[in-house]
DNA sequence: ACCTGAACACCGTTCAAGT
DNA sequence: ACCTGAACACCGTTCAAGT
């Protein structure tokens, strides 16, 4: 018990490289995602962050389809273990939605992996969990399937859609001309035959995303409700 | 036996190949997807098939992505237009959100540009529409937004989910035992702790597709309507 | 068991050269 | 104006060879 002290530590060993593994070549993988885009993440880039050579990453992914299910299965599966809290039913299954919400904000490619392949394990969690609260929210054992599919649909379709949006401000910056062009565009000239399609435009230039999101939500809850016993 | 008329093949025109153009190209690139699935749409590919070189085909498309969009507004912007029929509000945005289903049924790449690529032109023309039918509805217009946007990420969503279904089949063929393998493998031999996904499973291998997809239609519908003043 | 990195089999896209 | 096809700059993935 003599020996105070960071003896230990004493004559540092050199700058040993940490051996790889799974773990860290998706948190690798995730960096990349998150701080250059989709498109920046290749088997050479990874190789280079790791500082290793791009075979050995295959040694713990089998092939990049899985790599980005790892990567999405990481940063999804915390997030819908802990939600699903809420003293009414409908409230739980609004905190499972909102945390998807949020992981998609937050990491955009997120969504991409998610309209590909929808079905990642997270994903069955999330099922899991609004099933039971439709259920506690009294719609009946028959329609429960369609509720908790038609959910899982419409927070798909968010993801595909803040993913598209990403990507688009990801190369032009510039959000609200982006918006305008677009809806240009589509009109031809001809915005009289497009009023809603213009009041779209508009709402999008201004609407707080996450409220959208969960006015969208509403409808479905309220639709459930409607089920009612 | 040897003699019979065929008189009408006699001296026959060298077979000469028509020019290439726009509209040409495109029903090529359509009818590789629809025939050999979304991989197998490639530059080279599609020359071939043209009897052309690879480079011509930059003559008349941009680049894949426009090639994509412009098959994809070939299928989808005919079936909305001539969709939205209906005595009742309701009915007209459920015609136009079946259109959109029966596209996707019959060309599944369809949900997978969708899903990556949700403002295509023809998508604009459909948001009108349900908007309109929104409107008719009895929907305040300051909920309109929101009717909308969710009911196309809904149409999203199952775009989404058909197409990963879709590209799943292509390669396994037998279908239920694609989602009992995967079922399995989501509840880890806990099946217990996951009562809903097992419903979910035996309801996927039973539903009828058209039926689940019009359930989840309904409730938006429902929801919706709810908000009448 | 794990890592290296050159090599392979593709891609989308370009471009000098042809008609 | 339109087409050709070799060439370029990437990819994901493999694999003999190393430790």
């Amino acid at each position: 018990m003599s020996r105070m002290g960071m003896s230990s530590n004493d004559h540092q060993p050199k700058q040993q490289k940490p051996s790889l593994s799974r773990e860290r070549v998706v948190a690798a993988a995730i960096a990349i995602l998150d701080g250059e885009g989709e498109n920046a993440l290749t088997f050479r880039a990874l190789a280079k962050s790791l500082s290793t050579g791009s075979g050995a990453i295959y040694w713990h992914v089998a092939d990049k389809r899985t790599l980005l299910a790892a990567a999405t299965e990481h940063v999804l599966s915390e997030a819908i273990a802990q939600s699903g809290r809420g003293t009414h039913p409908a409230d739980a299954v609004r905190d499972v939605a909102l945390g998807v919400f949020d992981v998609i904000e937050a990491h955009p490619w997120v969504g991409t992996e998610l309209a590909r392949e929808p079905w990642q394990p997270a994903m069955t969690t999330l099922f899991e969990k609004i099933s039971a609260g439709f259920d506690a929210m009294g719609v009946p054992r028959s329609a429960l399937f369609y509720c908790g599919s038609a959910l899982v649909q419409y927070l798909l379709g968010f993801a595909a859609q803040a993913a598209a949006a990403a990507r688009h401000d990801f190369q032009s910056q510039d959000r609200t001309e982006v918006l305008t062009t677009l809806v240009a565009r589509w009109t031809q000239g001809e915005p009289a035959d497009y009023p809603y399609v213009h009041l779209l435009a508009d709402e999008l230039r201004s609407h707080d995303e996450r409220e959208a999101f969960l006015a969208g939500l509403d409808l479905i809850l309220a639709g459930a409700r409607n089920l009612q016993g």
